[in-house]
DNA sequence: CCTAGTTCCTCTAGCGACTAGAGGTTCAAG
DNA sequence: CTTGAACCTCTAGTCGCTAGAGGAACTAGG
C-alpha cells in the first residue's frame, strides 16, 4: 500500500497532480486508510507511470483516457491505439516543422543585428516590418 | 481612423484578442467615437501588426511589452532587443530538439506494432513500460 | 427619417494541464 | 504523548485566448 506521497515519490509526479488525475478520471485510489488518506496498490503505481510516459510524449488526458481504456480490454484489436499514436506522431511532427521555419526566422533576426540602438535594429524592425521576412508562418 | 474590426481585418487578428492586448497593456484605442466604439489610426494598425508577427514566432506577451518598450526608444542600445530573440531562439531550439526525441519515440511506436490486439500492442506496452524506450525524456 | 442588420460595448466564464495557498486533519517517529 | 511532516478539501491563479449574454451604436437601403 503506498500513500499518495510515495506514488510521486515513485513516478516523479507531484501530488497535486495526481489529484488532479483523479478528477480527470485517469486514476482512482481503491481504498482510503481509516482517516480518508488515499492508498494505492501496485497496479495504480504501473498505471500512474503509464500516465507520466503518455504526458511526456505529448499525449492530451483525453488521449490517455482513450488508451487507459483500450489498455483494460487486452482481447480488443489494437487499430485504435495504433490510430492514437499515428495522430500524436502527426501532430508532433507538424509542431517540428512549423518551430524550424520560426528558427530560421528567428536566427536571421537575432545574427543580422549590427545597429547599436533600438533605431536601426533588425530585430526591431523585421518584427515591425513582415516583408522582410522569408517565410510565411 | 479604423474601428476594431477594421484593423481584424487587416491583421488577422480576433476582435476579442485586440481587447484582449488593450486590457495585457500591449495596445490602447487612444480615441473612442462618440458612442464609446474604439478608433484606431495608422500607429496602432502597425504595433497590432507587430504584435501579431511577433506572436507568430512564439514570444510570450511579456517579452512583447518589453520589445514594444524597446522600439518606443529609438535612441537605447539594442542590446536587450537582441538578448530577448537570442533567448527565444533558445527556446525554440530547446523545443524542436525534444519534441525530435518523441517523434523517434512515437514512430517506434507506431512503426513497431504487429499485434492484432491490445494485449500484445506495442504502442501500449510501451507506454506501460518506459524500459523499452530508447531515450530519457 | 426609419428600420434592419451588422458591428460594437462590457462583463463573466471556460479551455487544458496543472500549480499554489488556506485552513484543517491524520499519520509516524521519538 | 507530542511534534512536525504529510495528508485532506476547496478555491483561485497561470497563459493566451475564446465564447456567450445582454445591450448599445453604427451603416446602408427604402
Amino acid at each position: 500500500m503506498y500513500s499518495i506521497g510515495d506514488l510521486s515519490r515513485r513516478t516523479q509526479v507531484k501530488v497535486p497532480t495526481i489529484r488532479y488525475y483523479e478528477q480527470m478520471g485517469l486514476l482512482a485510489a481503491l481504498e482510503r486508510s481509516e482517516g480518508n488518506q488515499r492508498r494505492y496498490g501496485r497496479s495504480e503505481l504501473e498505471r500512474l507511470a503509464f500516465i507520466r510516459h503518455a504526458r511526456d510524449l505529448g499525449f492530451s488526458i483525453d488521449a490517455i483516457r482513450a488508451l487507459i481504456d483500450l489498455s483494460d480490454h487486452k482481447d480488443r484489436p489494437c487499430a485504435d491505439a495504433d490510430r492514437i499514436a499515428k495522430e500524436q506522431l502527426a501532430a508532433v511532427r507538424d509542431r517540428i516543422a512549423r518551430l524550424q521555419r520560426l528558427e530560421q526566422e528567428l536566427d536571421r533576426m537575432a545574427s543580422c543585428c549590427s545597429g547599436d540602438t533600438v533605431g536601426d535594429c533588425y530585430v526591431i524592425r523585421s518584427l515591425a516590418d513582415h516583408t522582410l521576412c522569408q517565410h510565411e508562418h
